[in-house]
DNA sequence: TCTGAAAATGAGGCGGC
DNA sequence: GCCGCCTCATTTTCAGA
């Protein structure tokens, strides 16, 4: 009954794989920790099931798909009570180009990360939509001049150009 | 011989599947394009080829696998040389915790996405190996309350929870 | 470039240890 | 909880239009 699930290493070396790459085939995450695939299988399984693993995707890159240009906006709201917040992270939600949107301790109280065409792109964006946000007392936009990395997997640094 | 390749709607729309689910079967891609798995296959290919995917991957969920704790920390750098940027991003990509580290246009030099167990372990990241960058003049840091959106698909703006 | 089909590889299920 | 075998699904290659 009260069993709570926690990974041994097994599995841990499991999800480092997976994050290497999604799609490695269970042979041959079989053979990096030296098991046959049956167990392979049901761990993956009970992993997922636990909620280890959020989804499996393919990375886009952005320069090539015209999202080459991406801003970080440090957003301070007029009011900050319950629902002024949670207007602004649903309308911020409802952002296409807004790709992440967190709520922050500090001297501002959210970072938005923006990916998007160009800066004209960019300048409507301002113009049509973030400039619309009632919630906002101020905004203030940084852009990313290179990235000097960026990573998604916890178990293994790995720096993706 | 000078014929760049351009992704046609298909294309694109392959791209947005796998977006949402990396390990989608060519068959069920084939029957969303409507063409057969053979075409599916070698744009699969063709897009890999030429960069558009980075790589598959699996997303963890990073409470499970005690990285609970993001900060978001912005860096102002003592001097502005060449060499100076060069030595802090090489210093930066270095640190396990830094996941992201970008070099930004606007009030500060850098924002670093630092994810990590918890405040006592961000207490002794910062002692033992933040504060002693040397290139490093101010870092002012956010923890994050609440991530109201985190996205990584161009195509298809999904918000996990 | 596509369709259709064959060959090779991988995933998922079952009995036994 | 693991192994090995079996069956089914998926991927990859190939002939032809």
């Amino acid at each position: 009954m009260n069993n709570p699930f926690r990974p041994d290493k097994t599995d841990l070396e499991i999800l480092r794989l997976l994050e290497q790459d999604g799609r490695m085939p269970h042979k041959v995450i079989a053979q990096h920790v030296h098991k046959s695939i049956t167990p392979i299988h049901s761990r993956l399984a009970k992993l997922q099931n636990e909620g280890y693993i959020r989804r499996f995707t393919a990375l886009l890159n952005p320069r090539k798909i015209g999202r080459g240009l991406t801003a970080y906006t440090q957003v301070i709201l007029k009011v900050h009570s319950q629902e002024s917040l949670e207007n602004f992270m649903k309308q911020a939600e409802k952002i296409n180009e807004v790709m992440e949107c967190y709520h922050l301790t500090g001297a501002f109280d959210f970072l938005l990360r923006i990916t998007i065409r160009d800066m004209d792109a960019y300048n409507e964006l301002l113009l049509k939509k973030l400039s619309n946000l009632p919630e906002v007392a101020q905004m203030q936009t940084s852009f990313v001049i290179s990235e000097a990395k960026y990573n998604t997997a916890y178990f293994y640094s790995r720096s993706d150009e």
